[in-house]
RNA sequence: GCCCCGUUAGCUCAAUUGGCAGAGCAGCUGACUCUUAAUCAGCGGGUUUUAGGUUCGAGUCCUAAACGGGGCACCA
């Protein structure tokens, strides 16, 4: 901390002994009864009148404004709700209070009894008749509502940037909403809720470098989850036939716009369900989502808009692949030729890889949707069913909204054996800590006993409130993203 | 991990070709009983992120570090 800042922090102190002096617990106590400030803002607001007083009001806030005009204060409180102006008049309340007033800072939190009216210029205001100290804030705040501008600065006391950028606390409440929204959706079908260990003894379910840890009672080293499927599929195994999560994964890989080290996923499982029950259930999902923040089904998104309306466009990857990169995806020597010209390597890699590397490159920009690609390189998803008349195909989708993959389904592999030569065969090309295909036996085991036909799906929450509400990074709607550690 | 950009008062930002570090808001003192991004008079406030270097002289040029942003890589 700078000098400067401790001398504006050492007048705040100076007026917290102050408060000390009057009598008054800076800290203050319990304030019961109050009403939201919204709620106050939307009563009818009659011009003061000593002949026919106006309602009277509670209400506890944190002061953002603070105009004097001799014997006459107009504060400006705020709460989640809203702000609301307040006139202290020196005749009005006791000269403690009055005292008291004079040595208000913003950022304190006060709490106010009065009348409910309009000033002569019309201003939905509180007249103090009682005035309730409820806690000294010591460090100055930004300046006000038009500050905020570092975005450093906004991450790193989110608690200021959610009461002075009101998009901040807005997310907030839109992520519960669309939260809220997956849960009533899928219970109302009878999905089962649960909690499963963020602890694994093995990283699997996803192709990602996990965070390591170690419990030392154990002396065991332990993995951050990179994904909920695994645990979630022995539950089908035991007869659990419609289950979900929702919750946080860890992968230790890189930070960007679109990439927080600690994420919030959904994933669910249907028994007897296959990949086309899942599309037609992440339509479902998604358009309520969209529908519960209450807007248009074309919402915008940067420069752009997408268009939520059901039945989504749904394209065969094997077709994209042809219209977009002009040849064969079965087509080996077609498939390097096409590589080489996008400047990437075949030679070392799976025929699969360097498919996957080319829709990547090529097609996955194009892809405006929301639109299901469907029927991915059976090598390239290890946990998934193959088509029945085609091996080299596997039952796999993923929907797509302006190059973004916004989920990712399939029906789920369930035969033991191939499962376990798929964890056994290591992708050419791809070393072991990338590949998804990490040996789990304990899985295998749990599939020999029986695990129904099912279909999965995986929706990353943080991509799909991104998309939903207009924000172009995952820090925006994660309250508290990953950041380094300050310096010291 | 690599490349590019940024960092100046509590907050938001200026500072010409390398030539006295500034403004608004916030703060402090005072005036004002209907203000509202109040107004008026006055006053303080800086290790220009850090450490070196070049120079008569560095916010400005060079090197390195810290933190942040964007991109790449990583991430099906």
């Amino acid at each position: 901390m700078s000098d400067e800042a401790q001398d504006l922090a050492e007048v705040r102190a100076e007026k917290l002994r102050q408060i000390e002096a009057l009598g008054i617990d800076p800290w203050g106590h319990r304030f019961d009864n109050t009403t939201p400030i919204g709620s106050i803002r939307a009563l009818p607001g009659e011009a003061f009148n000593e002949a026919r007083p106006g309602p009277k009001v509670r209400v506890a806030g944190r002061l953002i404004r603070y105009r004097t005009a001799g014997k006459l204060l107009f504060l400006e409180i705020w709460d989640q709700t809203g702000r609301i102006q307040l006139m202290v008049r020196v005749n009005k309340i006791t000269p403690t209070e009055w005292q008291l007033a004079q040595l208000l800072d913003l950022g304190d939190l006060i709490g106010v009894d009065g009348e409910f009216g309009k000033t002569r210029t019309d201003e939905l205001t509180i007249q103090v008749e009682k005035l309730t100290f409820l806690t000294k804030s010591l460090e100055p705040h930004p300046k006000d509502v038009y500050g905020m501008g570092d975005i450093e600065y906004r991450l790193r006391h989110r608690y200021l940037d959610l009461i002075y950028t009101p998009d901040t606390l807005r997310r907030a409440h839109q992520r519960v909403k669309i939260i809220r929204t997956i849960r009533t959706h899928l219970d109302a079908q009878g999905y089962l809720e649960v909690e499963t260990p963020t602890l694994h003894a093995i990283a699997g379910g996803a192709a990602a470098r996990p965070f390591e840890t170690h419990h030392n009672a154990l002396d065991a080293n332990l993995f951050m989850r990179i994904a909920l499927e695994l645990p979630l599929k022995r539950l089908l195994v035991g007869g659990i036939e419609k289950v979900y999560e929702i919750g946080r994964v860890f992968r230790n890989e890189g930070i960007s716009p679109r990439h927080n080290p600690e994420f919030t996923m959904l994933e669910l499982y249907q028994a007897y369900g296959d990949y086309h029950t899942m599309m037609d259930l992440t339509e479902g999902l998604i358009v309520a989502c969209v529908d519960a923040l209450g807007g248009d089904r074309t919402i915008p998104f940067g420069e752009k808009t997408v268009t939520f309306t059901p039945p989504f466009q749904r394209a065969k990857y094997a077709e994209l692949f042809r219209e977009h990169v002009g040849c064969d995806m079965y087509d080996e020597s077609a498939v390097r030729a096409a590589a080489r010209v996008e400047g990437i390597e075949p030679d070392g890699k799976a025929h699969d890889v360097i498919v996957q590397e080319l829709f990547e490159d090529l097609v996955e920009e194009k892809l405006v949707g929301p639109v299901f690609v469907y029927d991915y390189p059976a090598s390239l998803c290890p946990l998934t069913k193959r088509k029945r008349d085609d091996l080299r195909t596997a039952e796999r989708f993923e929907l797509y909204v302006h190059g973004m993959e916004l989920a990712n389904a399939y029906t789920e592999l369930n035969d033991p054996v191939t499962q376990e030569q798929t964890f056994r065969q290591q992708l050419a090309g791809l070393p072991a800590d990338e590949s998804m295909a990490k040996m789990d036996e304990d899985f295998v085991r749990a599939l020999r006993h029986g695990m129904p036909p099912a279909g999965g799906l995986g929706i990353g929450i943080d991509r799909l409130m991104m998309l939903l509400t207009n924000t172009q990074t995952i820090r925006d709607v994660i309250l508290f993203p990953l950041l380094r550690p300050e310096a010291k």
